[in-house]
DNA sequence: TCATACAATATTATCTACAAATTAGAGGGC
DNA sequence: GCCCTCTAATTTGTAGATAATATTGTATGA
């Protein structure tokens, strides 16, 4: 089990996290599916040990659900988790934005920032929907990183962000990804302005709109109730 | 290892997790202080695998730092840290006291809260510190439970609030007591009157307070910032 | 046909043993 | 006396093996 990747020495847990997170991310795993514990240990080339560890880490990070003797699954979210979730972002990602704009001004804050924002909205014409997400998602980690508030990166869960969009992402009409493009448009704005005030109702605007965009979902795109 | 408490069958891992947690609250561990897998095993009475899965979900948890080779810590926080979270607290929290004020009039919520307030009001002339840490807990508890938004209490996270208090309420000055008996009692007047916005700013005010009088204080309370 | 009891299988939960890394301390050189 | 090096002890990291539990399939009886 020497063999993966001669760059960092990754410890096993670690490497058996990375690799279901990657896997959740391109797809190959989907919300609901069962984790077998032997699989991953002969796709990984490590004991159950490390398996173990980094299931439990991913569950108390939200990504996996564990039932006792019976399994651990990709956690799938109900409509009401969806909700929550995002209720719970709204407030924090508008927070992020609002330190990030005040930060606009240290270091090199002001070229990351202009750069992630090009590089996402150079995919306002293009559809290429896997990639556009993926830019996305580095857009927020550098508002979360410009904030300052290095316990924001555990509160902002990136990990479970990929869950709704493997969940979800698929489900949004066009009209909603017009409207999003003009928020990124509205927040980076203000933050490149420094308004913090601005940047703060901005992003939880934002993050409101796509709350009910995805309230008006069918239920196809959500785990039943029961599923917990 | 079949002899804790006959009440419910905990998981080892979940059993070790309580203990650890159990024994910051009672000040058994403190942070800084260095966990041993050998002593832990020894003195619950449970192999190695299920301590590393407890230390693996409590360090994702934020409770206990992780040095690859080098151990596990109960987590000292820096004052950086400390203004970091609280910042964050500020706002989830005063999220929960919104819609728990919005929800006072569901199901047993108004009975609930006001016996959780009158419990702890009841320590406002007494100095029993460790209750009151304690009531003021489940003060906050119940405030989350209301809220109807069951992810926030994964996102507010009781147990490093037990960090704070073990690190920080011994340093805290009457003065600061009487004023958050203050605004205690200001925010449940605006619950019970379900005002969500007076309510969510009155939280936000009291947790802001608390954060200025514990930045306030000396270094020895902290962590130095090279611990991480 | 359906429900139930039982056996077989699959999977998780835990323990024990070994390997690798770090730390602590003794010894020797300057 | 101080610092470096090397060895021994401690501790963590991982693997493999065993026990306990849940699930699936099958047969039996009403």
């Amino acid at each position: 089990m020497l063999d993966r990747e001669t760059t960092l020495p990754l410890s096993s847990p670690d490497h058996v996290a990375r690799a279901l997170l990657d896997g959740i991310k391109s797809g190959r795993y989907v919300p609901g599916q069962r984790l077998i514990e032997a699989d991953l240990t002969a796709e990984l080339s490590v004991s159950r040990g490390p398996v173990r560890e980094a299931l439990k880490q991913l569950a108390a990070e939200g990504v996996v659900q564990l039932f006792a003797h019976r399994g651990a699954y990709i956690r799938k979210l109900t409509r009401r988790e969806v909700t929550d979730i995002l209720v719970i972002q709204e407030t924090l990602t508008a927070l992020a934005a609002r330190l990030a704009a005040e930060n606009i001004d240290d270091r090199d804050n002001r070229e990351r920032f202009q750069s992630a924002y090009e590089r996402l909205m150079s995919f306002r014409d293009r559809d290429d929907r896997n990639a556009v997400l993926d830019e996305r998602a580095k857009f927020y980690e550098t508002i979360v990183r410009m904030s300052g508030n290095l316990e924001l990166s555990r509160f902002v869960p990136i990990p479970q962000t990929n869950l709704l969009r493997t969940q979800l992402s698929q489900h949004l009409a066009p009209k909603d990804r017009d409207r999003q493009f003009k928020e990124y448009e509205n927040i980076a704005r203000h933050i490149l302005a420094g308004s913090g005030q601005n940047a703060e109702s901005g992003m939880s605007r934002h993050i409101r709109n796509t709350r009910l965009s995805i309230e008006r979902l069918h239920d196809v795109a959500f785990a039943g109730e029961v599923s917990a």
